[in-house]
RNA sequence: GGGGCUAUCGUCUAGGGGUCAGGACACCGCCCUUUCACGGCGGUAACACGGGUUCAAAUCCCGUUAGCCCUACCA
């Protein structure tokens, strides 16, 4: 009987919500999700340097606005608050625990107090590296110079250590990766604790230590992160052994690199998540798109084949995902597909389903108007690559043009126009019916195409000769304003 | 320097001994069209390099190169 899956997010708060962070979230709650299991949200602020309540407040925000809500955690923007058996989950919040396993470990004599000042291992490892050898701490050349055998001083501050095997392969059976091997003798001793306060403290834990802790108390039973981490996991390893905990099962996912194949950063463009809110993108189309990174879902054994079966719904992701689906090598971050994700997921969504993230876009004035009338504004530019194009494509439904496009006007708003434009202006029944009937005649009688007519509406009307549909803007317009702005061409 | 990971069109990828190396995005062309778009159809384009193993290698092995990660009292 294998235990419920729980998978963890655990963040630093480091002042933004990283894409790549986003991305490992993603797979996190898929996984979750698709094993009926929990998903967790940890914050790791042990780098009391950088941990703010307000850097949380980010990465909460960020989270909720993606969609991957989380089963424990935190309480969006309650600092005292959380939920879930396991808490609280924010490391600096489990000092008491960390420090309870730390004398544990010392009293079993797998962890010892190290004494060495920066200074001192600064110079030995100077020493080896002229040598020409590889530095570790209590290894090699500087074997016997540690303070696991030197019985230093009792009464100084100390970090401790943590005893690592010096012998043998550290074997860490990865899901993505496979399995990968560790040479013990390339590890040392690492710190798992700071530099206590005072004589026999214990200063705060670092973060391997604090990872393995609270994985096993949290019963996470898979551990996704970013292959950045691989390389601790071998460190982490016989921590676990030596406190008796079972092994959770490791999922290595690659890391996103940007388009030029460098780790993803700020001159890339948009690295934090919000960025991504800001740029009109649905939070849908940001799941899809990251989750389709170094992911390839397989139907009935097949990988996707089309563009229609691309556009997974988060029900179609959920029931697909698989790790050994997932690739081994990192990927470059491709805005031109997010774009068309987002494109193709703006055109299927039901009007009202849109319009909440369209809100944010578009001027307060968007509240007083009748639901039939936003339901025609969006369906009119509901074509658009982004809410923010569709925000742009409604402006002349709230404003008037502020300029006219010179050669347009000189283009299309020809003096001959004018007649029909004044029967344009008069028109009284603004449904699209009785619009389409009215224009067939205008034309008609004037001898014109509905391209002259379209063209010289939208110049006169929008300043430009791009807007929707003729109809959907003269009714977006509405009629009086049409009048009032039509008056100064006649 | 040591250890680890990775390598198929521009990008995301399928393919795991015999394929005209498949798809999606992007790009280009044509069609549709009241503008811009949308949409439809078509096209260009790839196995990093060098050795093996084999009748046969993108696929298996070794090496090289390149990129990334770890090598902190950061996470």
């Amino acid at each position: 009987m294998s235990r419920q899956v729980v998978t963890r997010f655990a963040p630093s708060p480091t002042g933004m919500l990283h894409i790549g962070g986003v991305r490992t979230a993603l797979f996190c709650w898929l996984f979750a999700r698709k094993h009926g299991g929990r998903f967790i949200l940890r914050v790791e602020d042990t780098d009391l340097s950088r941990s703010t309540d307000d850097n949380i407040r980010i990465i909460e925000e960020g989270m909720a606005w993606c969609g991957l809500e989380w089963d424990e955690g935190p309480v969006q923007g309650d600092p005292s608050q959380w939920v879930g058996p396991h808490g609280p989950y924010r490391q600096m919040q489990r000092m008491e625990l960390y420090r309870a396993k730390i004398q544990e470990l010392l009293d079993k004599g797998l962890a010892y107090r190290c004494r060495c000042s920066r200074e001192t291992i600064e110079a030995r490892r100077k020493t080896v590296e002229t040598a020409g050898k590889v530095f570790q701490y209590n290894r090699g050349m500087d074997r016997g110079k540690g303070c696991a055998d030197a019985g230093h001083d009792a009464s100084q501050p100390a970090a401790i250590r943590f005893r690592m095997p010096e012998t043998g392969d550290i074997l860490v059976a990865d899901l993505i990766k496979g399995d990968t091997r560790f040479p013990a003798d390339s590890l040392d001793d690492w710190i798992i604790a700071r530099t206590g306060d005072g004589p026999g403290q214990i200063g705060v834990p670092t973060y391997n230590f604090c990872v393995v802790v609270d994985d096993t108390h949290m019963e996470v039973t898979h551990v996704i992160r970013g292959d950045d981490h691989l390389n601790n996991t071998p460190k982490q390893i016989p921590l676990f052994e030596a406190f008796g905990y079972d092994l959770p099962a490791f999922a290595h996912v690659p890391m996103i690199l940007g388009a030029d194949g460098a780790k993803l950063s700020k001159r890339h463009g948009a690295t934090s998540i919000t960025e991504y809110q800001a740029m009109g993108l649905l939070p849908s189309a940001v799941r899809l798109a990251l989750a389709r990174l170094s992911w390839t879902p397989k139907i009935d054994g097949r990988a996707v084949e089309s563009a229609e079966e691309e556009l997974l719904t988060d029900e179609q992701m959920i029931q697909l995902f698989d790790l050994a689906d997932c690739q081994k090598s990192a990927a470059r971050f491709d805005m031109d597909k997010l774009q068309w994700i987002n494109q193709k997921l703006i055109q299927r969504s039901p009007w009202q389903e849109l319009e909440p993230h369209l809100r944010p876009f578009v001027p307060e004035l968007w509240d007083n108007k009748p639901a039939a009338w936003r339901e025609r504004a969006i369906t009119a530019t509901q074509k658009g690559k982004s809410l923010t194009d569709m925000a742009e494509a409604l402006r002349f439904a709230f404003e008037r043009p502020e300029s006219f496009d010179e050669k347009a006007v000189e283009k299309f708003l020809t003096p001959s126009l004018k007649p029909a434009l004044a029967e344009v202006a008069a028109l009284a029944d603004y449904t699209h019916d009785a619009l389409e009937a009215a224009f067939t005649s205008i034309l008609e009688r004037h001898g014109l195409k509905t391209k002259d007519l379209a063209q010289a509406l939208r110049v006169a009307l929008c300043g430009k000769p791009v807007s929707p549909g003729i109809y959907d803007t003269l009714m977006l317009v509405g009629r009086e304003e049409v009048a009032e702005r039509l008056k100064r061409w006649l």
